[in-house]
Order: structure tokens, then sequence, then C-alpha cells
DNA sequence: TCTTGACTTAAAGCTGAGTTTAACTTGTAT
DNA sequence: ATACAAGTTAAACTCAGCTTTAAGTCAAGA
């Protein structure tokens, strides 16, 4: 079963234009084409778009996932480089995940300031709140937080 | 004490572009001029700095953040507002951290295929394994995914 | 006073990841 | 055989978020 770009395009859920796009930068090495120059898309063709979208969550960008892309046609003497490639992306994942928990913190602190400052009908009671009033949860973000405006 | 757009930019680490850049687009309201022309930041400015940093983070537009400095200058009566901006920010937080940890639980099940490759020397042993061989862990990834190549 | 470094603006340029457009070709259905 | 939807390319356009450049202004130290 072979599929056109627009059906593809349709399966994966995204226009056919960014899988052109996709093709022009080199991403779509395996896809084969008719005589007429057509893109036919194979099943097998579906895999590596998944493994794309994959790595595209990941935040890599379309230039990684194409060196990415290419060692993996290059076959087994390219694990280790791509392990490698796969431990970084890793790893700055983890880094993201980490500041998105401090991002998160700082929110919830705001949140609750301004729940607070809405039930008092005034933001001066929690503006000049002693720190032994506030919620424990939510002193450490206050102490890397600039005051809530 | 009053700073220079290049002082404030220092104490900051960002370049003095990027504050005169948000200048232009209307982020920062409370900077005052010198007869001059030029810009003085006040230390409470510096404070307004820390949060359109911080609002940054969480992942707020530009366009966003400019709302809410807005809103924040007019004081007590946009509390509400405001704070339904921050609730909404922080779903969006939430929501990006979950797809983030379905997104390393991925990369943790590829670097240990890859690994496991390694040690065997070649992909054959992994790719074929039965899903009672595979790690608890990993398999749960695995069912949501492409092979990996 | 003069030099010099830091400031000012407007406008253009850059990057990444596409999307849109225009002009043309292919292949399927009638 | 013909129509016509869907394919092809190159090139231009979009968007956010800056950065760079150019041409000119301000102000602190010698």
């Amino acid at each position: 079963m072979v599929y056109t770009v627009g059906e593809m395009a349709k399966l994966l859920g995204v226009p056919a234009s960014t899988l052109r796009y996709y093709d022009k930068e080199g991403l779509l090495p395996f896809v084969e084409r008719s005589p007429g120059g057509r893109r036919m898309f194979q099943e097998k063709d579906y895999e590596w778009l998944q493994t794309i979208e994959c790595m595209k969550k990941t935040g890599m960008s379309l230039r990684d996932i194409r060196v990415y892309i290419d060692m993996a046609m290059r076959g087994d003497e390219t694990m280790e480089p791509r392990l490698q490639l796969l431990s970084r992306q890793r790893e700055a994942v983890r880094t993201q995940m980490a500041e998105l928990q401090r991002t998160l913190d700082m929110l919830d602190f705001k949140c609750w300031y301004y729940e607070t400052a809405l039930r008092s009908g005034t933001s001066d009671a929690v503006r000049n709140m002693p720190l032994e009033e506030i919620p424990e949860p939510y002193r450490a973000a206050l102490r890397q937080l600039p005051k809530p405006e």
C-alpha cells in the first residue's frame, strides 16, 4: 500500500506542505518517487515519520533530526553516535522540566497571591503579609521571586 | 539610584538591544526618560523586569506580557483578569510538563534500546526481543512508539 | 572645549519552522 | 479524450523575538 503526500499528511494530521518542506530539508531521504515524480509513501515511511514527530516533541531541531535520520539510514555502525545524540537530548529535556517546575511554583504562588488579594478586596493585605502567615508551599517560590504586581 | 539601559542590561545579563526592543514593544511603560531622552531605570524597574523574565519563562508571549503589565499598572481593579491570565498560563505549563514527561519516557526507552543493542553488537537482538523480556519501565513507552531505527 | 563612549531611533536583517502562491504536470474518472 | 483534483517546484511570505546597522545625539572626563 502506497500513499500520496496528501494521504500521508491526512494520516499524520499535518498539512501536506509540511511533509514537502521536510523532504526539501532532507528529512525524508527514504521516500521514493513515481516515474512521474510524485512521492510514494510506504507503510514503513509512516514509522519514520512517527519517529520524526517524536524527536520534534523532545525539542530537537530539524537539523539535528536530519543528522539522526541520516545516521539511522546507515545502519548499525552509527548506533553509538545516535545513542549519544539521544542521551544529550534526554538531558536537555530533564533540564527543561526542572525549569518548568520552578516556573510552575512561581505561578502557583502568584495565583494564590491574587486569590487571597481578591478575597480581601485589595492587594495591600497580602502584599504586607509577614512570611510566617504565607502558607509553607509558597514560601520557597517567594524567596526566589520578585513581588507580584 | 538610576541606571542607563546598558547598566540595567548588565544587571540582568541581557543585551541592551533587548531592553530597547521590549520598550519599543510597550513592555516597559514604567521607564522614565531624562531631559535628553535617555532611559532612566529605577530600582523598582528592576523588579518589573524580573517579573517580565519570570513570565517569559512560563512561555508567555511578549504580547500577553504587555497586556499583563498594562493591567498591573492600572492597580487593584484589574486583579481579576490578571488572575485569569496567570491561571490559564499555569494550565498551559502543566500540560507542557505532562507532554515532556511522555517524551522523556520515550527517550529513556530509546536510550535503553541502543545501550542494549550496542552491548550485543547489533540491533537485531533487541529489535526482535519479545515484550516479556523488555524491562517493565520501558514497555509503556514502546506501546505508544514507532520502532527505533 | 573637545573627545569619546554610550546613548537615541528607524529600518533592515536573521533564525527556525513552516505556509502561500504561481506556474506547471500527472494521473484518475467519466 | 478530456476534465479536473491533486501532485510538482521555486520563490516569496509569515511570525516571534530579537540583533545589527546607520546616522545622529548626549554627557562625563581630560
